[in-house]
DNA sequence: TAGATTGTTAATCGATTAACAATC
DNA sequence: TAGATTGTTAATCGATTAACAATC
């Protein structure tokens, strides 16, 4: 996964966008996000450039902060200026691999799941649901919003034949980890999981944890906090 | 409750329940919940103590940092023992707060917003949902899982009356702001938001996204690592 | 030009991790 | 008891924020 080198042993001299990539705080990572849909708001309002400063104070961060981000994406602007929005969202875009379009398998067709397969938006962030696993037989054979529903014995062979490389996991605690090894073993790489157990991967592949739980847990303490005084 | 008084002035007599409210590091907000997770299926299996060595090897965290965040609770351990299974759960639930339940609205009955209304689990995280809202008169006036599906001109009125302080947005970006302005002017003090656009709130009002685009990107991104090398 | 803004280095802040005495 | 574990203080690490020279 993310190995570290141990030592300096002469790493200056190495493939600097290799290195690059993996110097990203995820703070970052997860702000940019945020800066691409301000930026759609302005372009669609007819703004060609725009400044830290002013992306800063619609999101509420610091100017340097916002910088230091974009800085990332390889976007250079241009003092007394700022930054070319349309250059601005496609290199966010691109650095975030929005444009590349991602297939992948979801498994869990109940609820949650079934409002994911639903969600259009996604495919603005390049991901695309090709197919979806349940266990329950009533629901394999149909169709949720156009994605097929299959049984869990044809995960691994489709995702091999597919090259599926990520997969959405929208199963119940108990289920999650065998879901996850059919997914591994399909040769999937990159887990977003909706179920709130951690999940063991075996080396380079990758979990990010959707969090429904830790957001709501967050919400309801403030809330907490508000009313109490 | 947990705190030590800085030097031994007396301070144990003062009121430290709000200063140490405010004083919990979202971080450690953020990992409670993993913990009682894995302390469930610790208590399923008749496990009846825990050390936070234990704890920490499962969910691959420091020791140190698990005993922190469990010191916020209050919940006090026994040397060489470790802490009571039963009571540290009953501890970190009460301290988050999903003992009291919440009566939440919904507003943006759309595919994601159905997915929640479904989510029965909400209930164990004290989230219940009394109504949705949605501008669509084609769904106004039919149930989703159970919930009403209104109007949005009934909105307003009816969290006040029903005292509702959590709302869920589930509306598209451009109808966000919008959407967050009548759940406040209800008497709205929450506000868990699955919209991608940064809400502007009142005073004394909280917003918590649950930031699925920003874990979206993270996954897409570490993918990229992994195959690029 | 003058002044706003970028790009970057330094200082600050806060969270994580290490160290260790207290303890059952 | 001996040794594992808690509770807490100190050290480290990394992200945020401040400062400022370069620049169009």
């Amino acid at each position: 996964m993310t190995s570290k080198p141990a030592d300096d042993n002469e790493g200056d001299a190495v493939e600097l966008s290799e290195v690059d990539l993996k110097v990203v705080p995820e703070p970052s990572l997860r702000r940019l996000p945020g800066y691409v849909h301000f930026l759609r708001t302005l372009r669609q309002r007819g703004r060609e450039v725009v400044s830290t400063t002013h992306i800063a104070k619609d999101l509420r961060l610091d100017p340097t902060q916002v910088r230091k981000d974009l800085a990332y994406t390889g976007i250079i602007g241009r003092p007394k200026v700022g930054y070319d929005v349309e250059e601005l969202i496609a290199a966010i875009e691109r650095f975030l691999g929005w444009n590349n379009s991602n297939d992948a398998f979801l498994v869990g067709a109940g609820a949650l799941g079934t409002a994911l397969l639903g969600h259009e938006r996604f495919a603005e962030y390049g991901l695309r649901f090709v197919a979806a696993f349940d266990q329950d037989p009533s629901k394999q054979g149909k169709e949720i919003h156009g994605v097929p529903v299959l049984g869990m014995h044809k995960l691994v062979d489709l995702a091999r034949r597919m090259h599926i490389h990520i997969g959405v996991l929208t199963v119940p605690a108990q289920g999650a980890q065998e879901a996850a090894d059919l997914l591994m073993e399909g040769g999937i790489r990159a887990i977003w999981n909706f179920s709130p157990r951690r999940i063991e991967v075996v080396p380079d592949t990758v979990v990010v944890d959707a969090e429904l739980y830790s957001t709501l847990s967050l919400l309801k303490r403030n809330l907490t906090l508000i009313m109490g005084r």
